[in-house]
DNA sequence: GTCTATAGTGCGATAGAC
DNA sequence: GTCTATCGCACTATAGAC
């Protein structure tokens, strides 16, 4: 039972070998530590894939990950701010006067621009990951509610008030998801866009009052 | 400090099966450590305050602890069961007819019942100490996030079709989540139920086409 | 009830870029 | 000299296994 011969000794190696003479670190350190993980979390799962291993199979430590990544978790939605700048792009492209819906339909048509066709396939492998684990799943809907926020603070700039500012954000983040969940589903061949669109009516036609 | 200011959750683990005769230590154990987690919370802040201390609180081991609640931040959210009961009453509550938006209406007025005004207080110090941490926003919202699937689970049980279902579902959490933080913020004195009809008629305002 | 692995932090040192 | 990315190490807390 005696564990004794735990050889967790990090450094029976010796001095670290820089086989780029002149170089200490390349760029993009980040990204190549995000493509890592999501090969590692699709094969052998999120839990049982440690911190030490995604950083190993870079070739940087432990201490560097998380020098990158808040957390575990965090290293695969690092891409989310281009979302937010999708989303923001499309209420600036709105009328100056349009009504609240209409800002959301076109930040959800800049949004759609974010996921091409080409992408649909990495997207679906990205999403099985998080959806076999709870603890992507929860911080997946921590970025989509800060979208929403966001999005409401958005609204509110051009003169929206509340709660219908919220509102719209939170109609929005809903219909995202939604048409998402659809684009990656098997055999879907529309493209994010008609899909977005086609929630969207869907939203007028349950929520209105009668 | 005192108990009698609390008019919480009883039985936040639910899991009070034995007799009298088997009980060796005080039952209501997980609705105090609720109590002693919450005041620890309020004061030293969630990531400043160990499992351990919460159970030293109460006179229990950190074991003890973590075989009532899976984590730490578990031990905020065990009364949401009585939440996710109190829409599916109002669901069932619906006449077979009604339209996907009567039938979540009907809902938010049930679950609004949980929320009486002498619970107002009590709701506003444990949404103060959630609203100072990420880590349980995440669990809030993946919470609120399981409510919403098991009432457009429940909404396609009643011959509601997709995506419908899952929108109007959605939809009752942004009315609810809106509702509520109106309902607890500073000199507000309209009741729960109030607020959640205005936020879901202006709702219905927003998403009309036209 | 004890023991262990993993997540995540704090800090001083180092190497190159500016 | 400063700035930034990195290493290395000691450390605590969580969570689960025995």
């Amino acid at each position: 039972m005696s564990v004794t011969d735990v050889t967790l000794d990090p450094d029976v190696s010796g001095c670290h070998h820089y086989t780029r003479a002149m170089v200490r670190w390349e760029p993009g350190t980040a990204a190549r530590l995000y493509e890592a993980a999501l090969e590692l979390f699709a094969t052998r799962g999120f839990e049982q894939t440690t911190a030490a291993e995604i950083a190993a199979a870079v070739g940087v430590t432990e201490r560097t990950f998380f020098r990158h990544f808040a957390d575990k978790r965090e290293v695969l939605f690092g891409g989310q701010r281009m979302l937010v700048e999708a989303f923001l792009a499309g209420v600036d492209a709105a009328p100056g006067d349009a009504a609240p819906l209409q800002v959301v339909a076109s930040a959800l048509r800049s949004a759609a621009e974010a996921f091409p066709d080409e992408r649909r396939s990495h997207s679906r492998k990205r999403q099985t990951v998080i959806d076999r684990n709870p603890a992507l799943q929860e911080r997946e809907r921590h970025k989509l509610a800060g979208l929403a926020a966001t999005l409401g603070e958005a609204l509110r700039a051009r003169g929206v008030a509340e709660p219908a500012a919220t509102l719209a954000a939170q109609s929005a983040m809903s219909v995202f998801g939604i048409a998402f969940a659809q684009w990656i589903s098997a055999g879907e061949e529309r493209s994010m866009g008609e899909i977005a669109a086609d929630v969207l009516r869907e939203l007028s036609v349950v929520t209105s009052a009668g």
